[in-house]
DNA sequence: CCTTCTAGTCAATTAGATTGACCACATGGT
DNA sequence: ACCATGTGGTCAATCTAATTGACTAGAAGG
């Protein structure tokens, strides 16, 4: 594969990532949910992975501990996260998702399958799969950054 | 597939687009360019296919007119864009890349590739090939947004 | 007990984007 | 030819989200 097929395969994947977050993104306002950021959704992707500290979802996204410090306080705010003590940590606040914030977490995971659904319908057959088994063998783990 | 899966999909594109941002940028920064932010890459893209105006700018990026124009103000000053008039309109401003900009579209087009080569190494065959031709196929044009 | 490190927040600043106002010119109708 | 309306672009003010810096409370280890 040469440089402009390259370049042209990273240009594709920046555009399928657009029409995720956007695609997400109105979803959820479709849902209701018009208060909240692609940055909330990766913040709730994490924290519903359980025993999460503002420290950890920093990491996730790639930002600084304030940052994640004031995205945190915006979600209690709404009620879609709350601060609980570590029991073996009194510095600490591991951070859970509220009966509203697991809603939403559905609404999103909802609103990303639509759109992956879209796509299925533009493919032959099992592509679909296809993607998801050559993403899963190139891609690390690591933050999802919220912002380019 | 289901919800579960069509999510882990989404995720694995959103993962993947943060590598392709992260890498570039680490490949710009190797080659001395460390005072560009990814949506000015993307700005570049645009503007070296020509004929381009900051309207068509904000379009393409998906952001408001003034943000466009603050954007190649910023090009401008570190000489990697020129204004010109518009023969047609003279109200209209075409934006053209200067030798630096050249340049420096050369190097992300490398920085890329060298991120698509990456992926290479783990796949094995014609994947990569594969993956390109799956995503030409969902992927509808539209703005590439620079930030979530 | 003392030093050092980590979790988290508060405060001030900054970078980027947005909204609103505005000018110069284009376009189309009368 | 003229006038109304629409479009390309910039300037200015404001807002938002992030960063840097300083600090407190508690952990960890000698």
């Amino acid at each position: 594969m040469d440089d402009r097929a390259a370049t042209d395969l990273a240009m594709l994947v920046l555009r399928a990532a657009t029409e995720v977050v956007d695609g997400v993104q109105a979803g959820m306002a479709a849902r209701g949910y018009d208060d909240l950021r692609p940055a909330h959704g990766f913040a709730f992707a994490r924290i519903a992975a359980g025993d999460t500290t503002v420290v950890d979802l920093a990491e996730h996204l790639g930002t600084t501990k304030q940052a994640a410090s004031q995205l945190v306080a915006g979600l209690v705010e709404r009620g879609y996260v709350v601060r609980e003590p570590d029991p073996r940590d009194a510095r600490a606040r591991l951070l859970r998702l509220t009966d509203a914030g697991e809603a939403c977490t559905r609404a999103a995971e909802e609103a990303a399958a639509e759109v992956v659904a879209g796509w299925g319908e533009l493919l032959p057959g099992a592509s679909l799969g296809a993607l998801h088994a050559i993403l899963r063998r190139v891609v690390t783990p690591g933050p999802l950054r919220p912002a380019w």
